[in-house]
RNA sequence: GCGCUCAUAGCUCAACGGAUAGAGCACUUGACUACGGAUCAAGAGGUUGCAGGUUCGAAUCCUGCUGAGCGCACCA
C-alpha cells in the first residue's frame, strides 16, 4: 500500500462516517499521511481528526474514534492507534508495506514520476549572467539549482522551456568591448572597464583570430572586439554550462529584441491596456497601478530605450512562445526587480500571481583561511564555475549547492573545497549506490537472481530497518511533487540523503541480503534482493533529479 | 528614511502549522574471519535573535523590536 493508497483510505473512512451520518463535515480533497518521526507512532499518520474536530462540534479524539474503527476494516493495516490530542497512527501489515518494492521495481525510471503539475507550461530562466565574463560563484548556484528545478519540474508532469537571458545589447558590453581593445593594444583598461586574465586570454583570441584587426582605425576596431568578444564569450559561458550538466533549451538575445521591434510592439501592446502614458518628454509604463513604488521609464527623453522596455519585451515574448508561468531565478541583488517584474506581467492583462513568479535566492560566501573572500572583478580575485568544478567535480559542486534552500545564504570553506572533497555529503549517497551495485554484482557471480514477481514474499521484509527503508521509497513521489510545486529542489537532496542513503546503510550494516559461507538462498534472500534494487532505483532516480550521476563503482 | 530577504548545536545546513527541533563536520567511545568501513552503533552539544499575539498545537503564521545582507536612476 502507497502512501497514495493509505490517503485515499483515510478519505474514505472519512466520507463513510459522514453518508453514516457520523460526522457531519465536508469531505475534505485532500488527507495529508505523513510518516511520524517516532517509530513507535506507527507507519504512518495523519491529522485529518484535529482539522475535522472543529468543523464536526466534536472532540478530535471522539472523531479520530470514528474513523479509526472505520480505518481497521482496510485490508493492508494491521493496526491504528489514536494518540495525544487526536492523532492516527496507522501501521500496515508486513505484506502491505513490503509490496513497495514491487512497485518500485515495477515503475523503474518511471517511479517518482507524478502529474502533481500536469500539462503546464512554464518558462524558467536562470543564471542569465553579463556575457561579459566567465560566470562566478553565484552564478554557479544558480545553475546547479534552476537545472534541477527544470529536471524535477518536468518529473511532475510540467512542459519545461529553460532560458538564459544574454544582456548582449547594452553599455556593459560596450565596456567589455573598450577593455578587449585597450588590452589587445597594450593600454590599461579603461577605468570602469573590465579586468582580469580572460580580457587579456580573449583579446589575444582576437587579434590572433582576425589579423591586422589593429591597424583598423579606432572605431572599427571596437566593432570589432565588440563583435568578436561577444561570440567568444558566449561560447564559453555555453561550454562552461554545458560541461556544468546544465541545459537551456533557450539562449535569448536581449539584442534580437532591439533588432526585430518587439520592443516597440510591446510598447504598444502595454498602450492598448491603458497602462502607458508620456510625461516630461519620456515614456513611462504606470506599474505603480500593481504595487511598485515608482513608475517605470520606457523609453527616455532623448528616445532611448530602456533596459527595463526590453525586460517588459522579454515577459511578452515568453507569453507569445506559450508559458503559462515564467519563473524568474535572481540574485539576492534583484529584489527591488520583483514588483516591477510582476507589475510588467499586470499590466499586459496576465494574472501577477499566477503567471510569473521571482525567485529571489541569496548569495553564496565564501571563506578562505577563516576570513570571507570579498570577489571583484577589479581585484581580479573572482571565483569561477571552473574553478569550483576543478576543486571538486562536477558531482559534488552541484549537491553542495543544491542541498540549501535558495532562502539561505551558503558559506563554502575554500580549504574545504580544495582539499576533503569526500566530506561532501553526495559521496554518502553515491556510495550507497555502488554498495547496491556491489550486492547485485556478487549476487550474479553467485547465481543468485531476485526472482519472478510472483515468488517475491513481501511480508518476509518485516525487521524495523526494512520497514524504516520501505516508508522512505513510498515517500519519493511526494517528496519529487513537493519539490517542485514550491520550486525547492533541495527538499530532494535532503530526502536522499537523511532518508533513502541513511536508511538503506543501516539497513545494508543490520541485515544480511546475501548468504555467507554454505547458507542457502531463501525467500528472504529474493526479497531483500527486491528491496536492494528498488532503492537503487529510488537513489539513481533521484541523484538524476539533481544532475548527479550514480556510480557503480567508486 | 522606505522596501525586500534572512537569523536554528562551536561550524555548515535541515525540519509538509504537528508529537521528544534533526543531520554532517569537529569532539569522546565502540564495531572489520567485509554483500567494498567513503559504513554502522553510542555519547556530548539548543530558552530556534528578543517580546507579545493567533492556534488544540508555532522554528514555521501575525505585530513590534534587535542584528545582518540587498535594493531604492530618464544606469544596465
Amino acid at each position: 500500500m502507497t502512501p497514495a493508497e493509505l490517503s485515499q483510505a483515510v478519505q474514505a473512512a472519512v466520507s463513510a462516517a459522514v453518508e453514516a451520518g457520523e460526522l457531519a463535515v465536508a469531505v475534505p480533497e485532500h488527507v495529508t499521511v505523513e510518516r511520524p518521526k517516532n517509530r513507535d507512532h506507527g507507519d504512518y499518520a495523519t491529522n485529518v481528526a484535529l482539522q475535522l474536530a472543529k468543523p464536526a462540534g466534536r472532540p478530535p479524539r471522539a472523531v479520530a474514534e470514528l474513523l479509526a474503527a472505520r480505518l481497521r476494516e482496510f485490508t493492508g493495516i494491521a493496526k491504528v492507534d489514536i494518540a495525544g490530542p487526536g492523532f492516527l497512527n496507522i501501521t500496515l501489515d508486513a505484506a502491505s508495506a513490503g509490496e513497495l518494492a514491487r512497485t518500485v521495481v515495477d515503475a523503474g525510471e518511471a517511479y517518482g514520476r507524478n502529474e502533481a503539475l500536469k500539462g503546464l507550461k512554464i518558462n524558467l530562466e536562470f543564471v542569465s549572467a553579463n556575457p561579459t565574463g566567465p560566470i562566478h560563484i553565484g552564478g554557479v548556484r544558480w545553475a546547479a539549482v534552476g537545472d534541477s528545478l527544470a529536471r524535477i519540474l518536468r518529473a511532475t508532469g510540467a512542459e519545461v522551456t529553460t532560458e538564459y537571458y544574454l544582456n548582449d545589447a547594452g553599455v556593459q558590453i560596450s565596456k567589455f568591448a573598450a577593455s578587449l581593445q585597450a588590452a589587445a593594444n597594450g593600454r590599461p583598461v579603461p577605468a570602469d572597464g573590465y579586468v582580469g586574465e580572460y580580457i587579456v586570454d580573449i583579446a589575444k583570441a582576437i587579434t590572433d583570430a582576425v589579423p591586422g584587426v589593429l591597424d583598423l582605425p579606432a572605431d572599427e576596431q571596437l566593432q570589432v572586439f565588440r563583435e568578436q568578444g561577444l561570440k567568444l564569450m558566449v561560447a564559453e559561458i555555453k561550454r562552461s554550462m554545458d560541461e556544468f550538466g546544465t541545459h537551456f533549451d533557450v539562449w535569448f538575445s536581449e539584442k534580437s529584441l532591439h533588432d526585430s521591434g518587439a520592443i516597440e510592439k510591446a510598447i504598444d501592446r502595454l498602450r492598448e491596456q491603458g497602462h502607458v502614458f508620456e510625461q516630461d518628454g519620456a515614456i513611462w509604463l504606470r506599474t505603480t497601478d500593481f504595487g511598485d513604488d515608482k513608475d517605470r521609464v520606457l523609453v527616455k527623453a532623448d528616445g532611448d530605450i530602456t533596459y527595463f522596455a526590453a525586460d517588459s519585451a522579454y515577459y511578452l515574448s515568453k507569453r507569445d512562445r506559450g508559458s503559462e508561468v515564467s519563473v524568474y531565478m535572481l540574485g539576492a541583488d534583484h529584489h527591488g526587480y520583483v514588483n516591477r517584474l510582476k507589475a510588467i506581467a499586470a499590466c499586459a492583462g496576465d494574472d501577477m500571481n499566477r503567471n510569473i513568479e521571482v525567485k529571489i535566492g541569496q548569495f553564496v560566501k565564501m571563506l578562505r583561511d577563516g576570513e570571507e573572500v570579498r570577489m571583484s572583478k577589479r581585484a581580479g580575485n573572482i571565483i569561477t564555475i571552473d574553478d569550483v568544478v576543478d576543486w571538486i567535480g562536477v558531482d559534488a559542486a552541484r549537491y553542495t549547492l543544491a542541498r540549501s534552500s535558495t532562502d539561505s545564504t551558503i558559506t563554502l570553506d575554500v580549504n574545504v573545497l580544495t582539499s576533503q572533497t569526500s566530506e561532501n555529503p553526495v559521496f554518502y549517497i553515491q556510495y550507497a549506490h555502488t554498495r547496491m551495485c556491489g550486492v547485485q554484482r556478487k549476487a550474479e557471480s553467485m547465481g543468485i537472481t531476485k526472482g519472478s514477481a510472483e515468488d517475491f514474499k513481501p511480508e518476509l521484509l518485516a525487521t524495523e530497518w526494512e520497514s524504516e527503508l520501505l516508508g522512505a521509497l513510498a515517500d519519493f513521489p511526494r517528496v519529487v511533487a513537493k519539490a517542485g510545486e514550491l520550486r525547492e529542489p533541495h527538499h530532494v537532496a535532503r530526502y536522499l540523503e537523511d532518508d533513502v542513503a541513511r536508511k538503506y546503510h543501516r539497513f545494508y550494516d543490520n541485515c544480511q541480503i546475501l548468504p555467507k559461507g554454505d547458507e542457502e538462498v531463501t525467500d528472504l534472500t529474493r526479497a531483500r534482493l527486491w528491496l536492494a534494487d528498488a532503492t537503487r532505483t529510488v537513489v539513481a532516480n533521484g541523484l538524476a533529479l539533481l544532475g548527479v550521476s550514480a556510480p557503480e563503482r567508486m
